[in-house]
DNA sequence: TGCCAGGTGATCG
DNA sequence: CGATCACATGGC
């Protein structure tokens, strides 16, 4: 299996990438390293010193795709080093979560999964955006049934189920589908959310700015902003949930629940690198408070 | 058991 | 506008 060395990196840690809230397709192995499904494909991801491993990926795979999606050409170095100057909350997150970047994913995706995280868990997010895939999706690349196996058993509750195996489902899928067809991936009240959007996209077109998400069903101010930071490239992009909230009252001391304030905030401190600072700050108060 | 989770839509002043 | 409530689901 071809696997594709990338040296000298330099801020970049798989665990903080993976485990800081931006995505929800991946597992984490028992080396540390990572199975993900991203851009149409599945692969595993793993550090070594300052090397990032992809495999199996080509050099031109590499060049491509998985260079801009790991969003290597920018220098978080000097994006952490601006944030951190005379701002010691910033640098005790910042030190803890070293190794994040904004990974630039596909923004379809990043609009179904982020519907499907509003008031809902991580835990149970991925479980929804796998049962979704699993059912409506095509097969990854890399992905398809190893020699041997036969494919067409696979059985429901099967807890040993091999997973990471289909892509998010497109539009024209999500919108044939009825809420009972949904009903299997438990989705709750978003199910009618997701297949509106879906319909709505394929009358509109894909959203391209921030009118355009929130006049999508299921997306207010605070899905629009991770779909921005997520998936259209929006560095300045702070999106506020409920852990955001409490982190900014309890290490910045802005008045408790009042989000303008903490927007303008936001804005006024860490400028254009708004999102950069909020992945650092909601993987810090999340992982300190040691939640799944 | 009631509360909480990367909130939003509908409704009411 | 701003405040309030319902909304599925599952873990604690």
């Amino acid at each position: 299996m071809s696997e594709y060395r990338y040296t000298g990196i330099k801020d970049f840690d798989a665990v903080h990438i993976f485990e800081c809230g931006q995505c929800f397709r991946w597992k984490r192995l028992e080396d540390d390293s990572y199975d993900i499904a991203a851009m149409g494909r599945r692969v595993n991801v793993r550090c070594e010193g300052s090397d990032l491993i992809i495999s199996p990926c080509t050099e031109e795979e590499f060049a491509v795709i998985w260079r801009d999606y790991f969003d290597l050409g920018t220098d978080y170095g000097a994006i952490k080093a601006r944030l951190c100057a005379d701002d010691p909350v910033m640098r005790t997150a910042a030190a803890f979560g070293w190794g994040i970047r904004i990974l630039r994913q596909d923004l379809w995706e990043t609009i179904i999964d982020f519907i499907i995280s509003q008031n809902n868990n991580i835990p149970r997010i991925k479980g929804c955006i796998e049962r979704l895939c699993c059912r409506f999706g095509d097969p990854l690349i890399s992905a398809l049934q190893p020699e041997g196996e036969s494919a067409g058993a696979s059985s429901d509750g099967d807890p040993d189920e091999e997973i990471l195996t289909h892509d998010i489902p497109g539009p024209q899928v999500l919108a044939s589908l009825t809420e009972a067809d949904l009903a299997p991936v438990r989705l709750g009240y978003r199910a009618s959310y997701l297949i509106n959007t879906s319909r709505e996209i394929l009358e509109r077109g894909m959203p391209e700015d921030r009118a355009q998400l929130l006049a999508l069903t299921g997306v207010g101010p605070k899905v629009a902003s991770c779909i921005e930071l997520f998936g259209m490239n929006h560095m300045d992009s702070f999106p506020i949930d409920v852990w955001v909230q409490r982190l900014m009252h309890e290490l910045y001391g802005v008045e408790e629940k009042n989000k303008k304030a903490m927007a303008a905030f936001a804005a006024e401190k860490f400028g254009e690198y708004g999102g950069i600072a909020q992945q650092y700050l909601f993987y810090y108060e999340r992982e300190k408070t040691h939640v799944q």
